[in-house]
DNA sequence: CTTTCATATGAATGGTTGTTCATGTGTTTA
DNA sequence: TAAACACATGAACAACCATTCATATGAAAG
């Protein structure tokens, strides 16, 4: 039991369970996708943008009003979140019309939402 | 001299619906918070200390011995976990063990495991 | 008390990132 | 055709962040 969970200059007996929990680790490709998919929700513009088109879709120019940014910043935003599969797009002339790729998208910010409220 | 409003069509049409939106969206304080949780969620290393954490309870130095990271490195990222109220910890003599505050750390992750495998 | 061990922390640094500015692309209209 | 419009994008810059290094707590053992 504990005689044998005594540390000896930082990582001598725990091997086992080091070993143990590692075997259940998930991958590194894994890791670093799911890492990479909370850094993108990590910005609070991004966040505001993914709020408002759960409710509907939006151009560009109207989440920039609604956000009180500029169009640059907005479309740059925008990418990354395409990147991340967050949102889709389609065209409609010059306009183009984002919304959340899924119902998924809104499933994590309530996640997120109510870790906050406690 | 507003200059949000100089897509002039655009802005002009959307207004009410810009309106709606906004007004349906979360407080500044929310967003910031929500933000700020999703910032710590997207770090490899954060991830992968979660990831064991939530399998059993473990030691600084046996989550630096597994992740091959320095004890200083980890425990500065404990540090951030612990502030973001993700991991709690209770003290065995010199050591200190740590472990998720609750089990809305592991829906969170698995939340992000599902988008990423699609 | 002194030493050793587990962990915490401050400062420094190299790398990352969000916004701005200027410009480019593609579409519609005059 | 050319002009106007909606959006995209590259470069630059300041702000932020994760790790390293050195050092500081704090607890148990000698």
């Amino acid at each position: 039991m504990s005689e044998f969970n005594e540390h000896k200059q930082c990582g001598g007996k725990n091997i086992e369970k080091v070993a143990q929990i590692g075997a259940m680790m998930p991958v590194e490709e894994e890791i670093y996708d799911i890492a990479e998919l909370f850094k993108v929700l990590g910005d609070q513009t991004r966040v505001k943008i993914l709020f408002s088109l759960i409710r509907d879709e939006m151009c560009v120019c109207d989440i920039a009003e609604l956000l009180e940014m500029t169009q640059s910043a907005i479309s740059h935003q925008l990418r990354v979140l395409k990147q991340a599969r967050l949102v889709k797009y389609r065209r409609e002339g010059k306009t183009v019309y984002y919304s959340v790729s899924d119902e998924h998208v809104a499933t994590i910010l309530s996640m997120g939402m109510e870790h906050i409220t406690e």
